[in-house]
DNA sequence: ATATTTGTCAACCAAATGGTTAAACCAAAT
DNA sequence: ATTTGGTTTAACCATTTGGTTGACAAATAT
């Protein structure tokens, strides 16, 4: 593993952790265990490297969904793999949801900047294909936009509010997960379940 | 207003805006429109004074909701009453979601302590209540506490991830105010049908 | 072999930041 | 009028923190 990757990965874990300006530098450099001097020789400055982390982040999230959102699928198929593989996704990296919606409250200026580009998430696609389907009678007239946060909302929820859900119910690490592997699979069924006509 | 209310009004704002470890004592100060060393004059420190915003953020919604957890009423009603008495509350302090879970992420231990007192969110009964309504056959076999991650979701998640929804459905504030008006109604009707009898 | 670039570190620096102090201010009590 | 108590401030202090420097080692090129 290179130096660049060290660092990189420390502060993955860091800023996930604690957020932009909870981070400090010479924790990133300890975790990584190489100099503070280094990271500033790798990445110029914090800014910079917190931006490649959230990036990447942002980078692994945002093609897997809209691969998914503009595919030949059905819209109920398209609710299915989405909630299916983002599961899966998250529970090997389950700081990432609050992680990202942490920092688009702190800084929105700063992130919506990059969140122009074609790689961000675009549900236009899906929402055009959910009003068409409405038209055909397949799917229940409804707001489409409703439709899709009720789906953000069920599968991305638990992870960014893990900590306090993990609180109020009561559950362990290990009950979280197993939670987690069955709304994979009755996330789906029950909002489809809700809007089929 | 006395000063520790300007003090304690402006430390909300700024500790909801940009968490504990992103607010500057001055930036405090400033927004309460009086010298930086009244802070420490009223509230000791920085921790003392987060502790008093936080927990009276806490304390605002948590005995809201075990009111409605604990009542006479049916599983049913509890869930219409809970989604929409919360959405109205957070309508009017939309930052009160994200803040509470980003502060219980960043710092897991702080939070978790007082999380023990009788104030916290107690769902215990609520969940008795729902098992004994499945054994009765008024609601479908389920696991209870699935059923309350599914109303915290659709009901908190729409605030807490706001920058990013609007950003990802391209909307307004205005557009998402009138959307969580509307989910006030609909969110109920929707778990309640997806799990009745 | 030698020069040159690249990687790494200990020590250092300036700015930011949480916190303190001592004096001034002011209203109420004497 | 003077004392007294809490309130408010400007100036100050110690520490933390992001960032830099110059020396030195390890590759890499000539």
């Amino acid at each position: 593993m290179t130096t660049e990757e060290k660092i990189f990965n420390a502060a993955r874990i860091v800023f996930q952790r604690k957020g932009f300006s909870g981070s400090r530098m010479q924790e990133i450099a300890d975790e990584a265990g190489i100099n503070k001097a280094m990271l500033h020789y790798c990445f110029k400055n914090k800014e910079l490297l917190f931006k490649a982390v959230f990036m990447n982040a942002f980078g692994q999230l945002a093609p897997k969904i809209n691969e998914i959102f503009n595919s030949q699928d059905s819209v109920f198929d398209k609710i299915t793999k989405f909630t299916s593989s983002y599961i899966s996704f998250v529970i090997l990296n389950p700081y990432l949801p609050q992680f990202i919606i942490q920092e688009m409250n702190n800084n929105p200026e700063f992130v919506m900047s990059f969140m122009e580009n074609e790689n961000r998430p675009n549900p236009a696609v899906l929402i055009s294909q959910i009003e068409r389907e409405i038209a055909d009678g397949v799917i229940k007239p409804i707001n489409p936009k409703q439709l899709l946060m009720d789906v953000f909302s069920m599968t991305v929820f638990p992870f960014a509010a893990q900590v306090m859900m993990k609180g109020i119910l009561q559950i362990s690490e290990s009950e979280f997960n197993e939670m987690m592997e069955e709304r994979k699979l009755t996330i789906a069924e029950q909002i489809i379940n809700s809007i089929k006509k």
